[in-house]
DNA sequence: CCGATATTTTGACGCTGTCAAGATAGTCTT
DNA sequence: AAGACTATCTTGACAGCGTCAAAATATCGG
């Protein structure tokens, strides 16, 4: 029976659910997902996934934990592109979040919605645990801590970190910042934001290296 | 005609079904919103309200221009409550815009989602356009600038402050900063929101002043 | 090869948003 | 004041949705 494979009309549907609603989210957005839509692109019955997945929201939160690996990757991916414990690499960690954002904008929509999945999924919490382990770790080489949340004067930065970072996100998103002429994703998410990620770092902690020529903020070889 | 008075049956149904949408989306949420439920709490029959609304997106627009205004109106209350140009401002803007999260959060969800209404409604542009500038204004007269979005160096300003506030409201709606033991609602909005503000503008903008006792952020009268 | 089991389909239910047609009230003109 | 007009609301219908129960089908263990 355990033969992933080839075969469809036993084989593993579970699994061309999921791939099919990550692709019904991707191309039809929150709004236009549903659950026979999805049967409808893995070629089975409207009642099929219902034998796999209890309701809607438990297939969601599958398509959730995707999108939070997805940017776990991405975040760790950036982040890794600059010098460990650099606040270059905070900028850039907080790149692959807006990119993240900016190339899959549903998934980001859904992830952080909360109330469209089932939020009690194992997969999604350690996923979820895991992307947020990100920028707490960055935090934590930046300013030299094992376990940033259990340090009281460290907490606000990584909240403050992750604050900006995904407000600027949703405001991107939502086509707030896009408005003025002549600004685009690119210079928001190349120009502004490392801006932003130095003004709140930069000063009030480290006091040393005060001018490390910030206008490059690393621009490395792979994405 | 014109009597927007006791009448029902003939009267103003219009604003009946905008209030009885409000009132739908406070106590269902924005996925349990139905617009047939808006007609049945309003005492009309399911089809009432297309005559009034070309859609259900029209209608949530209404209401969504309601949330905005309602956001205005909260961050102006408690920005008003500080001095005029100092942080202090700034932190109580900011603490009203959380105030607003913490309240209305269905509505918040609501106006920042984008898709689920009509975004070329006039009262709804006009209601978002006042109220975000209430902290660019905010930011303009801490910086002593009239018109702040059109100086390249008080955008990201603006736009920092706006991502800070908006990012952690977010966030604290998801339950991802209250996860902690010990961490309410309260001691977000009250005392780490206050803290990141202050690492965000009181270093790298203004040297002077940078002992100002920071631990009371006006916590002034009436709200 | 056959019975047991897992998997999928068919059909139904109540709900939704939207549309078309009919009913009903108020207003206006003369 | 009476009749026509118009705005407003109701009724009824349609397709699509999520979910459930029952029937049908394929696979596997013996």
């Amino acid at each position: 029976m355990r033969a992933p494979e080839n075969a469809y009309h036993h084989g593993d549907l579970r699994a061309a659910l999921i791939a099919a609603a990550d692709e019904e989210l991707s191309e039809n957005g929150l709004n236009g997902f549903t659950l026979r839509g999805c049967a409808r692109r893995a070629g089975v019955s409207h009642a099929a996934p219902a034998h796999h997945f209890k309701d809607i929201t438990a297939l969601l939160a599958e398509v959730a934990a995707n999108g939070f690996e997805r940017l776990a990757e991405i975040t760790e991916r950036f982040g890794s592109n600059a010098p460990l414990g650099t606040i270059e690499q905070l900028a850039e960690t907080a790149r692959g979040y807006l990119t993240f954002a900016s190339e899959y904008p549903h998934h980001f929509r859904l992830i952080f919605n909360g109330e469209r999945y089932d939020r009690t999924n194992p997969r999604l919490q350690a996923a979820g645990a895991a992307a947020f382990r990100v920028p707490v770790e960055a935090i934590g080489s930046y300013r030299g801590s094992a376990d940033p949340m259990s340090d009281p004067d460290l907490i606000p930065q990584v909240v403050g970190l992750w604050s900006i970072v995904h407000g600027f996100s949703d405001l991107m998103l939502l086509g707030q910042l896009t408005s003025r002429p002549g600004v685009t994703r690119r210079t928001l998410i190349d120009e502004m934001m490392p801006k932003m990620i130095r003004q709140f770092f930069e000063n009030g902690v480290r006091k040393q290296k005060p001018a490390s020529r910030p206008r490059s903020v690393a621009r490395p070889r792979r994405n």
